[in-house]
DNA sequence: ATAATGACTTTCA
DNA sequence: TTGAAAGCCATTA
């Protein structure tokens, strides 16, 4: 085998998943379809009260695989955070795909579509 | 070690 | 209801 040496921070999506990651992964991984989750939810969730951002930048620093509902986590104001340069039409496009709809303004309900990831 | 930054959140005017 | 300010935490510079 190729000897490896260390990997440079570019190289992020290549990177061990620690294990914080695989905690916040598997939460997302439980969002039912058609519901949403907060960041401090999801970082709650997965034992890691006050952690919201870290859910935020694992998510920024991800090439987002497929199978992965990232699009189902927005703020806790019920809005879509965007990534630097994309705008929200990407995930506002996924979530009408599973009737979650926003209001007139772009934001989501979240008494009506937010629960908890296991029902 | 200090400072800046970011898919965040809560508080307050 | 909105936006600014401050709080919070990990990562980078």
């Amino acid at each position: 085998m190729a000897r490896r040496k260390k990997s440079p921070a570019r190289l992020v999506e290549l990177a061990p998943p620690s294990r914080d990651h695989l905690r916040i992964l598997r939460v997302i991984l439980r969002i039912p379809k058609g519901r949403l989750m907060t960041y401090g939810q999801v970082a709650t969730a997965a034992g890691l009260p006050r952690r919201a951002r870290l859910v935020g930048q694992l998510l920024a620093n991800s090439p987002l695989a497929e199978g992965v509902p990232w699009h189902r986590v927005v703020n806790a104001a019920g809005r879509i955070s965007e990534r630097d340069g994309e705008g929200p039409s990407r995930q506002r496009r996924l979530l009408a795909a599973e009737d979650v709809l926003p209001d007139r303004k772009g934001r989501f309900d979240l008494s009506r579509y937010g629960r908890s990831p296991r029902e």
